[in-house]
DNA sequence: TTGATATTACGAAAACATTCGTACATTTGT
DNA sequence: ACAAATGTACGAATGTTTTCGTAATATCAA
């Protein structure tokens, strides 16, 4: 039985977060480093929020050096999923088409990307299919 | 030149907003209602919340009656763009495909749905073959 | 060695968001 | 008429997130 509360990561985290998951461990030097190029704040105020994620779990770190290593401690698809969760149940109402057609509607996507969601979905179906004779008592 | 601030809605504002999408034109104890049966809180802060989206520019208000009515300034569209591109950008790095395909593997989408989906797709393979055509120079 | 620089720890201020109590006005039902 | 119910306004308490200053160390370069 596991407790621990896992709160969404506020807005700030999250840009750690993201930083962190792409690079894989950073110093707090690195990722403000990255965090310069697009917002600005002070180097501790990037340590700060650092530390507080390593108190919160949502970071570990390597200390045994003087300059410490911070690595993600949660996985991105674990919070991609949470996030898109959210968003279809709120403002997509239950409905990921709504959703998708959205994303694809203002956001471009290439004929190799619109291919492979084709593929996805065929295979979606016939999926689909298979269960509907297998489980169609139920 | 237009320049009011549009920060985007908070989390207890989104919940109004939604209200709002839905039902159009609502006093504050018509939201509040609706509010209550997911969370808990009491009406003034239901008020409160109302009234101070409506000195953002967030909601208009005919207060010609004692009970005030409220409605949304923004489009639910318009929101939802700008959620799902923050998303894309953010968690997903610039690939709609992405968020697409994970949109559909964690939620469940009807036969109809997907289907309609992929007429969508179709559409957006012929534009785009029609405009690399017109546009091959560039 | 010594002074400049980099790093962590940490408290507290500032900024933002949420919640609620209270006062006061209007409407409603008897 | 008047008590109860309903409504708005608004200040202030509370809670959360973000920002930063300062102090204490460690490292580095001359």
């Amino acid at each position: 039985m596991k407790s621990l509360k896992l709160s969404k990561p506020t807005e700030s985290e999250m840009e750690i977060l993201q930083v962190l998951w792409e690079k894989g461990a950073c110093t707090v030097r690195e990722v403000h480093e990255i965090l310069l190029e697009t917002k600005d704040a002070g180097y501790t105020t990037t340590l700060k929020l650092m530390q507080i994620m390593h108190d919160k779990g949502l970071l570990k770190r390597n200390d045994e050096a003087r300059t410490h290593i911070y690595t993600s401690m949660v996985k991105k698809e674990s919070i991609q999923k949470q996030v898109v969760t959210k968003m279809i149940n709120g403002l997509f109402k239950g409905s990921p088409a709504k959703l998708v057609m959205h994303a694809l509607g203002n956001h471009h996507a290439s004929q190799e990307e619109i291919r492979e969601i084709k593929n996805y979905l065929d295979e979606m179906e016939s999926q689909a299919s298979i269960e509907g004779k297998v489980n169609s008592k139920k």
